[in-house]
DNA sequence: ATTCTTGTACAAAACGTTCTGTATACCTTG
DNA sequence: CAAGGTATACAGAACGTTTTGTACAAGAAT
């Protein structure tokens, strides 16, 4: 309880990794168990049917980004268009674990599609966040959908930007990010 | 008895079909023999492995979608932002095909993700054509990944826009598109 | 000394692959 | 053109391995 036995997190990373490395069919019991230190034993253990892994890799992504966007959105609480800036820097975070992100949506995808049912809901729950109407919403959803693409292109590996390029186009994103809340820009296309 | 195998092109279908509707794991010989009405022996025959299965089910995702870009390149060769503009319009063509697209590029992702390393080089063959250098080359990208972002959300049942938005969504996006070809409009944010 | 955690052994099913059989189209050769 | 042979397209069964889930024993922690 104090800590969550460290045995199952073991697991999960080292799920991640062969998930990441050689694909969610690779993801059995029997190499999660010769590459995670943790035997079989252990494993069903924490980890009883497939399924319950399964969840578990799926809820560990979700609460992952759910705790990014709340830290983006508490520092950047002070801008008027707060949600989606923040909502670009946590798409495009670049830290050590980015690529194992997915890992979990992925295998899911792959074993469970349905599993991916609270995803979905937390998705859609913030688009209407965006959505302030007029022209605005769309140049907002325009913006948050760059926001996946960067993120998905990235965590599939079709798209691998230099730094420096990757770090202007976050800029100008952020930039248009901030211009959806001041539509009173000469821009008016409408 | 087909001309081209009539056979081969109904199993490839049902692969396809099986991958969206179950997942990726649940795409076994067994089940597509049940599900195709090709006997094991009939899909052996064809794909001697699953390895060349997944490979003609990617192959298909990859020739189809070129095909449909090459359609709509042909369809604005007349516009100065051509490729960009058809690139958003194949992304969001929506076709009752469409959710059938991807189904190759998921199982190759379960399966052997470096199946995917062809589509990877094509994507990353139509970056430099967007590039034009200065600022206009970032927004191009932009609307290059809002594109990829609305294609992967919609094809993973996160974003399911009613028709009236996405339309709106969609002008929009080709007027960006068309906007980073004439940078002398009166919007210079940068 | 319970309870929590991990290790080992095994049963049943599922999976990919291989093998053999059959029917039909195509091509050759006399 | 007719006979014979070959390649193609598909069917069905079988084999050996892998994988999942379960049962149970052993060790650690409190």
């Amino acid at each position: 309880m104090g800590r969550t036995s460290n045995a199952r997190q073991q697991v999960l990373d080292t799920a991640a990794r062969i998930v990441r490395e050689h694909g969610a069919a690779a993801l059995t019991f029997e190499e999660l168990a010769a590459k995670s230190g943790v035997t079989r034993g252990g494993i069903t253990y924490h980890f009883p049917t497939k399924d319950e892994l399964l969840r578990a890799l799926v809820e560990r992504d979700q609460v992952r980004w759910s705790e990014t966007l709340a830290q983006h959105v508490a520092a950047a609480s002070a801008d008027p268009v707060g949600p989606l800036v923040a909502y670009v820097r946590t798409a495009s975070t670049h830290d050590p674990e980015r690529r194992r992100f997915v890992s979990g949506m992925l295998s899911a995808v792959a074993h469970q599609p349905e599993l991916l049912d609270g995803c979905r809901a937390l998705y859609r729950a913030q688009l209407p966040d965006l959505e302030r109407g007029g022209a605005a919403a769309f140049d907002a959803l325009i913006v948050l959908l760059a926001a996946d693409g960067l993120f998905w292109m990235e965590q599939l590996g079709f798209l691998d930007l230099p730094d420096s390029a990757r770090e202007e186009l976050i800029a100008r994103l952020e930039a248009l990010a901030r211009a959806t809340a001041t539509p009173r820009s000469p821009d008016s296309t409408a």
